[in-house]
This record gives C-alpha cells, sequence and structure tokens, in this order.
DNA sequence: ATAGACATTGGACCATGGTCTAATGTCAAG
DNA sequence: CTTGACATTAGACCATGGTCCAATGTCTAT
C-alpha cells in the first residue's frame, strides 16, 4: 500500500497541509502512523476519508456533522437510516435558512424599490425603514415568530 | 430631552449592555456623554440609531455594512443613491447566498433521495456519494464554476 | 556539504457578533 | 448603613473554519 506524506495527501484533497493538521485536532481525521522523523505517514485511503470531509463540507455539513457522518461510515452496525437521518435534518436545516433568507431578501426588496435613488437622504424610504418607520413590520426583531405569513410553513426546524 | 442610561436604552432596543457597549467599541455608536460618576447617558435619539442597527441587522446587513449605513443616515451631503446602491449590493449578495444554497440543497435531495434508508451502511448511496462514487460531480469542490447547469445561474427565484 | 523543499510544534491571528467574568464603583430604597 | 440593582473596565471566552508564523528538523539533489 502506498504511504504519502502530508503534503502529497493534501494536495490529493485540494486541500492545505495546515487544514489536514486541523482536521486532524478536530478529530476529523486520526492521527496517522508517523516515520522515524516524526513526518506523518497516511496510507492511500486518508485520501477518500479527506475527500468525504471536503465533499461533505461541500454539501453544507459542519465539521462536527462531519464528525458523525465519519462515524456512521466507519461502523460496521451503522444503518442506512441513521445516516439518511443526518441528511434529512440537513435538508430541512438549509430548507430553513433559505426561507428566512428569502423573507428577508423580499423585505429588502420591496424596501428598496420604494426608493427613487435620486436626491439627499432626508426622505429616503431604505433609511426610514430601518428607523422603524416602515408600515409592514417584517424588519423587526420578531418578525420570525409571525410576520406577514409570506415564509414557507412547514420548516420549523431550528437547527445548529 | 430625556437622557438614558445604557440599561434603558439597551432595553428599548432589545439588546444588551454588553452588546450596546460592543457596538461602541465597533463604532456603530458614538461614545456618549459620562455623568460625574462616568456612567454613560444617552439622549433619547439614541435609540433611534441602535433601532436603526438592530433593524438593519434583520435585514442582513453585516456591521461594517451598517457602519456604512449610518454614515449615510447622518450626513446631509449624501444620496439616497448612495443608500439605494448599499441595499441593491447586500440584495445581491443575499441572492447569490440563496442560489448557492439552493444548489447544494438540491444535490443533496437528490443524493439523500436514492438512499432507501435500510439495512447497513456499507452500501449507503448518500455515503458513496461523498465518497466521490457518484456520478453526478455537483458534489466537489469545483461545482461553483460549472456544474450540471441545473442551477438558475442568474435569475435566483426570491419567491421560494 | 549545502541549498531548497518539505516536515514538525505550539500558539497567535483572521472575521463575525457577541457573551461572560472579575473586581470595583454608584445609586436608590429601607 | 446596608442591601440590591445598576454601572464601570479589561480581558477571556464561545462557535466556525481555518490561516499564518517562528523556530527547528529532515529529505533530496547537486
Amino acid at each position: 500500500m502506498e504511504r504519502l506524506t502530508i503534503g502529497k495527501l493534501a494536495k490529493r484533497a485540494g486541500v492545505s497541509t495546515d487544514t489536514v493538521r486541523f482536521y486532524e485536532r478536530c478529530g476529523l481525521l486520526k492521527p496517522p502512523e508517523r516515520t522515524a522523523s516524526n513526518y506523518r505517514v497516511y496510507p492511500e485511503k486518508e485520501v477518500r476519508r479527506l475527500q468525504f470531509i471536503v465533499r461533505a463540507k461541500n454539501l453544507g455539513f459542519t465539521l462536527n456533522e462531519i464528525k458523525d457522518l465519519l462515524t456512521l461510515r466507519g461502523d460496521p452496525n451503522a444503518t442506512k437510516g441513521q445516516v439518511k437521518a443526518l441528511a434529512e435534518a440537513k435538508i430541512a436545516d438549509l430548507k430553513a435558512r433559505i426561507a428566512e433568507m428569502q423573507r428577508i431578501l423580499a423585505t429588502l426588496i420591496r424596501i428598496t424599490e420604494t426608493c427613487s435613488g435620486e436626491g439627499p437622504t432626508d426622505d429616503c424610504p431604505i433609511l426610514a425603514a430601518m428607523e422603524g418607520n416602515e408600515k409592514h413590520p417584517c424588519i423587526h426583531a420578531d418578525a420570525e415568530e409571525s410576520c406577514c405569513g409570506h415564509h414557507s410553513s412547514e420548516t420549523s426546524s431550528s437547527g445548529g
């Protein structure tokens, strides 16, 4: 089995050596064997593990969540149901965050559209909206609770 | 003109006194006058400024962006065009982030749907996708550049 | 042997937006 | 005068995901 230095491993997965060491500190990569001169040596298969981490990250998982995925990945008693549950939780999380951002975006667009963009700021409707002179309360802090009713209802998980 | 202690000011805007001091350190709130005993005293109008900050934050602006907004708000020579430009930049920012999250969500849903959720993880398609055994390359790092072509490239829907 | 590329460590630092603590001082009520 | 609620400060700490640095050691090629 071919063995890799940290630099080779990092390059294969498209990350920096600092990141590899960081992932090791975080417990995402197990401390590898060392040469007599204390260099880390990785088996070829660690490339796949590191790629797994990179791709899970690209799918929106946090490093902590990836740690859980890696556990399931390495556990022969783990079930697809457990993996799917994590994926579905992340899907719900993404949906909720998208919905929230869409709500914010819609409010901001609505406010911005009312601004002519010409003249001094003393009667700027955008600034006025932020100061609380606005008709629609979506801008206020409690908007997450109940406001205008135009954010999709079913996504209620406030994951994190 | 009524004058407020930091506690009263904070309460009016629904933030903590720590947050008020933090905003002062960040330059969002100007250092206020002090009493003989070194207590901060705020004029009533600072409530509006603090509310402005809170509401701009609720609209997705960062503290640095809010600093710019506050500058325009206080500058008699500033124009609505400048304010609108900041708002439109934030709108573009939100749209881009939403589109990116939607792309990730779509990929994750597609992958997750292929998983039966039953049995051991050794042939789990979700894990396989993260390890790179996937047909669709959207999961990979360079997916932002060009991939599959199934994310609405520039006109990201803001309706949900 | 020596240069240059690679490796090691611990720790500082970046941005974001705060939160919390400790030690101390002040103010109003009883 | 004491108690309790409020205020002050500097600085540590939280989570997230790294990045950079210095001082030092090792490996490889010439």
